[in-house]
This record gives structure tokens, C-alpha cells and sequence, in this order.
RNA sequence: GGCGGCGUAGCCAAGUGGCCAAGGCGGAGGUCUGCAAAACCUCUAUUCAGCGGUUCAAAUCCGCUCGCCGCCUCCA
């Protein structure tokens, strides 16, 4: 069995069988850079990155893009707002974007288009719709005329007549239908303005991704992707304006990720319930943060809480801790008698598990599950490595095969937040009572051990004793 | 009003016709350890919002009811 991806233009699972064999193109819509980016565009990054990976781990070669809208009206009104030119607003947020997402784990995509640089792109294909008839100009402004593409509305499941009867928005009365939209916007005084054929202006939202899209990966592509938000109307207008130029199918796999809501309800400027991704990376692990993420499908919706981050930061600690376990032993090369018991075997099964999961539309949550499963394999064995039971070969292998698989999930990347500063004075002294400590250990003199325990437990710190030595923390 | 989704253990969350309903957190008992921590072992849903129906068989399909949410407007 193949893989499996769930199509919003068919509503199923369906086989993947991309264009060119062996070959993915996609393409997944970004942010507009106007504001700092929130866990809800984190959740759609990590998906996509999620997705890329796989992919790759499959053996795909994938030609990954992903966009930053930096001309549009919201940029625009913040820069005026802050007095700032809008092209230094973007910058400034596009920066912020990838660090943030850098935080998180995903990686950057193979090609980060902007739209500002791909507005000669963005002529051509207007100039392409008004010579087939499918967009007409009013004044400076060009539109398309969604009436001239007969399956508009396929990817959303909307009837353009309803659609039309239920219409809120204010009508522009110079379109000739309230569904019209703008391919190109004739620019007021102050704005962002280039050069075009209809005069001084600047692209409409939808014609970007089209533009660049196509641009990098040709007419027709195999993957577009992006929040469940923007089925309708960007995706929508997106297939209607390329399909009316191109006359081919533009892309084969619709794939839209599942909203973030914080308590139970969306996330957005208007209600005030944003929480950054700045904000989550410093109150919690980002591997943390990315493994609560994976928990869910990406096509469910996520009730953001902090209270679970932490329940996925105490379940981090058991792949940590084999890992420390496995470069301990790493060092000490323990020779030991026994075979394996029949752990490889069982590694191969989860990694065949690993991928049947995944081939089912990414199904993150039951991938991390298999990673458990294989975890507690491996700590059973560790004990009887312990023991002297068994060689420890084939538990680091086993631990290295762990490693690759939670790679493909973005998970070990040795990402953990940095320990917190210890201030000399109070590192000298944590260190002087637990050298005290490991003294009276030795003494065997419990209660002075004890009473020190204590003692440094009011200064916040954990003591935990190793079987060669004993180690310290700061109570996070 | 139109379209769509969701309701599974104390909490989170997979599973969408048939082996014991994954996994995590939490909880209980035990092993190990001077104590503790970690780790290990065992247990923790006769049941999948409710009610009907289809079927040899349903959490999974159909209908109704209740509750919650999203899209239809800029939005990941």
C-alpha cells in the first residue's frame, strides 16, 4: 500500500501518485508579514514540515515552496500606523518568522518566495486572463470574472448562485458580479505602486500564489497546502484563475491543516486570544511544544493549552533519557554476552508501523505512538543490558533507529531550550553542599545526606544520584 | 440561511464495519535504590453524547435528538 493523502478537492483519502515518479512539487501558502506569527501559523508550518519530511524519508525528491504575502492591505496600514516604510514592516516580520519557526523545528523551505518579487510574473498572468476574456478592467483596477470559470466553487463545495444570494460583503459596483475579484488593485496615493499595463498599482491577494507557484514548479504541480481557512476564497480563486489561463489542472493534492483554538474558540486579533509563537518557545521546550503539535492530526482542530505542553514535556523524558542512557553506554562500549532477544526484529516491525502511519495521511499521532511503543521496547532491554543479559549493540542500534524515525517528525534535533543561567555564587554553593552530600553518602551518614538534600531543595535545586556519580538541577 | 466538522477513560488523543478500543499525561500496587529521582513490571473505557435502524457483525454505515465548533468577510 501506498501512500495516502486526504484531498480537499475530492473530500477522501486518495492514492499519492505524483506527476513526475520518484518527483514532489508543492507549495504551501505562508503568512502575510504584517504581525508576529502565532502557535496557529506554527501548527501549519510544522504540518507542512512534517509533510516535506516524509516525503523526503520516502524518497521523494521534493521541491518544497513556501510564500510570504509582503504587499497587502493590512502591511500597508500597520507601516502608516508606525510611520515606517511598508517593504521595512515586512522585512522586519519576515526575519521574525523565521526565527520563530527556526525555534520550532521547520525547517526552511527549499524556495521563500516574496510577492513583491515576482510582480512581472504577476502581469504576465493578468495579461494572460484579459486575452482569453476571463478578466476585465474598470478604470486601474483588473478583475476576473468568476461567472467565465464553470467549476468555481468545486474546492469549497460552494454554489456560486448562493454564494451570490447570501453575499455580506459591501458591492463594488463597478464589478460586474459581487464575486468578482481583484487581479490587480490601482494604487492610491502613498501606497505601494508598480508598473502595469493599466496603469500605476499593485497585485491583488490571490494572483500571488498563482504566479509563484507556478512560476517555480510549472502549470501543473502535485501539493498546495495551507490553513482550512483559506479553502475559500483564496484557494478557490486561486484554481479559477490559473486554470482560466493555463487550461490545465493546476494542482493535483489539496491539503489544508486544522485550526489552533484556545478555549474552544479560533484564535484571532478581533477576540484579543493571540498567543505568539515568541510567547510559547519561552514558556515551554519547543521540542515540547512540537511533539503536543504532532499529538493531534493535522487536519483535527488543536484546543491550545499550556497545562499539556507540560504533559508533553514529562513524556519527552522518556526518549531522553534513552538517549542519555545510550551515549552513556555509548562510551563505555560494554562487551556482553547474548543476542538481541529479538529486539532488531521488533525495531524493523515499528519502523514498518512507523511508515504504514504515516502513508495514512500523515497520522503523526499514531506515528509518535509507535515511537513509544519503541521507546518501552528499548527500555526493557536496557535493564537487561543492565543486568548483563544481553549485548548493548543491539540497543544502540535500536536507539539510533529511534532517532531517524523521530527525525522524520522533527523530534531530536538536540533542540532543548539551553539549561538556565546558574549564577556563579549560587553554582559554588549548590556545589560545595552536594560535594558535602556525596561525602556523607559516603560515611554512610543518611541524615546529614538527608538534611543537605533538603537544604538544597530549598535553594531549588534536584539532586538525583547516578550509579557513578551524582548530578544537580534547577527545579524548572 | 447555505456548506462542513466534532462529541472515545480523570485529562489529552488515535482508531471510521469483524483480532484484547492505540499512545501520552495522571492515578494505584510492586521491583530496583540508604532515601529520592529515573527506569522496569502489573492494573486503570464490557465501552465509544443519546435514541432508533441497517448488518451474521458498528465507536465506525443510515436517520433523528442534544451539545460544541469552523467556513460562507481579512485570516494558518
Amino acid at each position: 500500500m501506498g501512500l495516502k493523502i486526504y484531498n480537499t478537492l475530492t473530500r477522501q483519502k486518495e492514492e499519492f501518485l505524483p506527476l513526475h515518479p520518484g518527483e514532489v512539487r508543492m507549495y504551501v501558502c505562508g503568512v502575510t508579514v504584517y504581525d508576529l506569527s502565532h502557535i496557529g501559523h506554527g501548527r501549519s508550518a510544522l504540518a507542512f514540515d512534517v509533510i516535506c519530511r516524509y516525503l523526503r524519508f520516502r524518497g521523494y525528491q521534493v521541491r518544497f515552496i513556501r510564500n510570504f504575502t509582503d504587499v497587502d492591505d493590512k502591511i500597508i496600514n500597520r507601516a502608516r500606523e508606525e510611520g515606517v516604510p511598508p517593504r521595512d514592516l515586512a522585512e522586519r516580520y519576515i526575519d521574525e518568522y523565521r526565527k520563530d519557526m527556526a525555534a520550532l523545528g521547520v525547517a526552511d523551505a527549499e524556495v521563500e518566495p516574496k510577492a513583491t518579487d515576482h510582480i512581472p510574473q504577476m502581469i504576465r498572468l493578468i495579461e494572460q486572463l484579459l486575452a482569453k476574456g476571463v478578466a476585465y478592467r474598470v478604470d486601474g483596477d483588473v478583475y476576473f470574472e468568476v461567472k467565465r470559470f464553470p467549476r468555481y466553487g468545486r474546492l469549497s463545495g460552494k454554489n456560486p448562485d448562493e454564494l451570490l444570494a447570501g453575499a455580506r460583503v459591501e458591492v463594488d459596483e463597478r464589478k460586474r458580479d459581487p464575486l468578482d475579484f481583484a487581479l490587480w488593485k490601482a494604487s492610491k496615493e502613498g501606497e505601494p505602486a508598480w508598473r502595469s499595463p493599466w496603469g500605476s498599482g499593485r497585485p491583488g491577494w490571490h494572483i500571488e500564489c498563482s504566479a509563484m507557484s507556478m512560476h517555480y514548479l510549472g502549470e501543473s504541480f502535485d501539493i498546495h497546502g495551507g490553513g482550512e481557512d483559506l479553502v475559500f476564497p483564496h484557494h478557490e480563486n486561486e484554481i479559477a484563475q490559473s486554470e482560466a489561463a493555463t487550461g490545465c489542472p493546476f494542482v493535483r493534492y489539496w491539503i489544508h491543516n486544522g485550526f489552533v483554538n484556545l478555549g474552544a474558540e479560533k484564535m484571532s486579533k478581533s477576540l484579543g486570544n493571540i498567543l505568539t509563537v515568541k510567547e510559547l518557545v519561552r514558556r515551554h521546550d519547543p521540542e515540547a511544544l512540537r511533539l503536543y503539535l504532532l499529538g493531534t492530526h493535522y487536519r483535527n482542530p488543536l484546543d491550545f493549552a499550556d497545562e499539556r505542553v507540560e504533559q508533553a514535556a514529562r513524556a519527552l523524558e522518556r526518549f531522553r533519557s534513552l538517549f542519555e542512557e545510550a551515549a552513556r553506554l555509548a562510551v563505555k562500549g560494554t562487551p556482553a554476552p547474548g543476542g538481541d532477544q529479538g529486539l532488531l526484529e521488533e525495531v524493523a516491525a515499528a519502523r514498518g508501523r512507523f511508515e504504514e502511519v504515516m502513508d495514512d495521511d500523515f497520522n503523526t499521532a499514531q506515528a509518535v505512538a509507535v515511537l513509544f511503543d519503541l521507546a518501552h521496547l528499548l527500555q526493557t532491554f536496557r535493564s537487561k543490558v543492565m543486568q548483563g543479559q544481553v549485548a548493548v549493540g543491539p540497543f544502540l542500534l535500536g536507539v539510533g533507529e529511534m532517532n531517524a524515525l523521530g527525525r522524520v517528525l522533527g523530534l531530536f534535533e538536540g533542540r532543548a531550550r539551553p539549561a538556565p543561567l546558574v549564577p556563579p555564587a549560587l553554582r559554588a554553593k549548590v556545589e560545595a553542599l552536594v560535594k558535602a552530600r556525596s561525602e556523607a553518602r559516603q560515611r554512610r551518614d543518611w541524615t546529614a545526606a538527608d538534611r543537605l538534600r533538603e537544604e538544597l531543595a530549598g535553594l531549588g535545586v534536584i539532586v538525583e544520584d547516578g550509579p557513578e556519580s551524582t548530578t544537580w538541577k534547577l527545579k524548572p
